[in-house]
DNA sequence: GGAAATTGTTGTCATGAGCAACAATATCGG
DNA sequence: CCGATATTGTTGCTCATGACAACAATTTCC
């Protein structure tokens, strides 16, 4: 293993490199390198740094259609089951039906979704997606696709799948 | 395995169970089961989830005290490394100086953190916890370590050392 | 038929990320 | 040593998201 140089040059750009950052903080903290200290037992902390990171490549991915994760979930939810009402999308995605209305509004005045009214329940809306969100959805899960490869191959195939298995049925 | 009974009754308060949710929307969908599409096979939406659900807990957890995860973190890195500048803590959290000016700002106004002037640095400011924030850190600690016993025992304590281990080192 | 619940909607508030700009100060390169 | 360039803390904005409360219309329960 090659030891990284100590020597911490400031790059072209005069950015500080996060080694010389965490050298100067250690050396301020009488050699104890710095660190996140109790934070580094805390699952939920880690959980929230993937999920940012994860996330923000998946807006980075899909930044070309214009798609971001929630809509994206929305889309899904829509174009796989038929006939679901608002309430519906908003349980299986646990969001709040507040938050639905304004994300299809959003989605409905893009020309992607469209609120129809329930025959049997005049209170409802029957989700559906018009042609083009057929054709936004599309190209939305060959994007969505790729983040994804690139998550697998980044954790280990194995390991890729054995977290989502472990997440799926998760709730405190 | 005792099967589930089909029959959805309405609760006492008249809340739609899940179950019968996803009945009626699988009736709605000639026969296949409503459920989250592709979306099922994205790690990124499970993180959210999960990290949510965390999250939710943490929060009810340190209600008493009103410190939220943010808020915790930053007591937690000033307090396990001397002489740390905003820069410094800003960088450890993963979050924008400018974020962590406001955080500071309200910590410091309920008296639990200091700004210091450097003494090698005139740009820069010393963080450091009061006597108050040391006390308001203690109890978080109590409180957060009770938070992640409860993950941990939801998890299986096996599985839960796993996930961070497999977490710590994640950036896309 | 009346009480109670659900559905979609609107409004409001708080948290958080991200960006741009700024003055003061420090560092780099010649 | 000096000027160009970076960094530091700060402020101001915009946007996405979560959480709650209230509401009218409608449905369901008893």
């Amino acid at each position: 293993m090659a030891e990284r140089s100590p020597v911490h040059k400031r790059g072209p750009n005069g950015a500080l490199p996060a080694g010389a950052r965490v050298a100067a903080a250690t050396r301020r903290n009488g050699g104890r390198p710095a660190g996140l200290g109790v934070l580094e037992g805390h699952l939920g902390y880690y959980l929230r740094r993937a999920q940012v990171s994860v996330f923000q490549d998946f807006i980075r991915t899909l930044a070309s259609i214009d798609i971001r994760p929630a809509q994206y979930s929305v889309l899904i939810v829509i174009g796989s089951n038929a006939k679901l009402s608002q309430a519906d999308v908003a349980h299986l995605l646990g969001i709040e039906r507040a938050r639905l209305v304004r994300l299809l509004d959003r989605l409905e005045k893009r020309g992607l979704t469209q609120r129809l009214p329930s025959p049997t329940d005049r209170r409802s809306h029957v989700l559906k997606l018009t042609p083009a969100g057929q054709q936004t959805l599309k190209r939305a899960k060959a994007l969505a696709a790729a983040h994804e490869s690139r998550l697998a191959e980044r954790l280990g195939p194995a390991h890729h799948r054995m977290m989502i298995e472990a997440l799926r049925d998760f709730e405190l």
